[in-house]
DNA sequence: TAAGATTTGTTCGTATGTATC
DNA sequence: GGATACATACGAACAAATCTT
């Protein structure tokens, strides 16, 4: 494996090295768990010392695309990018970008419904009753700040499950990431004090009678319910008036 | 800066140097362009050699986080994500999910009318020019498969460009990110042969229409003119997938 | 132009840790 | 437990880039 670009621009060998390695994985189209060469074969495949190819492993590492192991039959393999990796590193993205609160309601008023709409009557028993433990996670208001806190995350995570239920993996990740996103929010802003009765009783109504139209196959009305709850979630939160994001999230 | 995690899990040092720094940065609220600490810094100040903190370094680096420099003043910089890299790593993370041509247009016939809507009468006279231009790459029917998927690309240039006015980051980037995924396509699959003259035809009247709707400030007719778009446009490239997948039988 | 200083980039040799047999 | 195979880490040296004088 010869280099083709001899007078290669202004890129680092590591970050080469990983570009090559990368093209060598599409091209012989390796699968998941498939092993890469080891450290001194790729030594003496590209002529280059030992510091070199691992930082090269490194970049790989860094994107997802490789996980590595000690011992005998160790080495590096070809791994999926998890869903939360992927989402890390988009976050990272809009770090410096400053989403609003708006910015994430406009998505989300667009697509929270499209998936609602499409799951309708197509989801399991199982999968019905796992949206109803989470809607259970939250049985009375809040008493406290904390406890509100708590419980909008958990509401976040009912959406973020019911993303993961659709069959269509760009809808089911951007609607998830953006379920994270404002998880995080509540985290690291105290965003949901004073504690706010009106969110909490019309969320829960909202998500209960979104899974009786989901049971019901009932696609307008799964739609709709969901259309309605994005507009009084977004206004609430508007009216709290979140700034967001300002971290790195960690994978 | 001592080690906070003595009995440290299962990451690698140089993982967890990154993390570290990652943090470092944060809790500074470092800008774009401020330094990091140098190497040999670095390298007391984790007590770790060289090559562990290069490592860590250039995980950052794949993260697009940080850029390097040599030379005096030379060092490590905070550098924001470039959209192009958050993409990039992004379509990693599909590598292997394999989305279908109905996974990308259930997003595309929800957004892009929107992201319409929401631009008619805010673009400059420039911008609108800067539009036109991109249809006027395409003046004539294509009379080859090369020259037709030139002029699908430049086609989905357009829809990029628009999706960049957007004043919303996070819409404009998946808008983007998908015109990107279907660009690839063109290139890795041979999409676009036998060359399709109602394509062609329909898509420019569109997109003139589109502009025109865009420029007179007509919200409603700018949505309407996109949705009908994205209908059509997807109808074809469902069509022509089909085919292909024939012929790619047949043979 | 040239020399020197500073900082990242790369190499090599060696030693350690870890998992399999 | 010992041998083996592999990644992981260290340390010292040298190379290359780039700024200053």
């Amino acid at each position: 494996m010869p280099e083709t670009t001899p007078p290669s621009p202004k890129r680092s060998r590591p970050a080469r090295v990983a570009e090559a390695i990368k093209d060598w994985v599409v091209e012989h189209s390796l699968k998941k768990g498939d092993r890469l060469p080891s450290e001194t074969e790729l030594m003496s495949r590209f002529g280059m010392a030992k510091g070199t190819i691992r930082e090269a492993m490194r970049i790989l590492e860094a994107q997802g695309l490789i996980e590595s192991r000690t011992g005998p039959g160790g080495g590096c393999f070809v791994g999926e990018v998890t869903e939360d990796r992927a989402k890390a590193l988009l976050a990272n993205y809009f770090y410096f970008r400053e989403l609003s609160i708006g910015n994430i309601y406009q998505l989300r008023r667009l697509l929270e419904p499209e998936i609602a709409a499409t799951l309708a009557g197509r989801l399991s028993e199982d999968q019905l009753a796992e949206l109803e433990a989470i809607v259970a996670r939250y049985p009375a208001p809040a008493r406290s700040a904390e406890e509100e806190r708590d419980q909008h995350v958990a509401s976040l995570a009912f959406h973020r499950r019911l993303a993961n239920f659709s069959d269509n993996p760009l809808l089911a990740f951007v609607v998830s990431f953006m379920a994270r996103i404002l998880s995080d929010l509540t985290v690291y802003r105290r965003l949901y004090d004073p504690p706010n009765r009106e969110l909490y009783e019309k969320g829960r109504a909202y998500q209960e009678e979104l899974i009786a139209a989901l049971r019901a196959g009932d696609a307008a009305r799964a739609r709709s319910v969901m259309a309605a709850h994005m507009d009084t979630a977004e206004r609430l939160m508007q009216a709290q008036e979140a700034q967001v994001m300002r971290r790195f999230i960690a994978e």
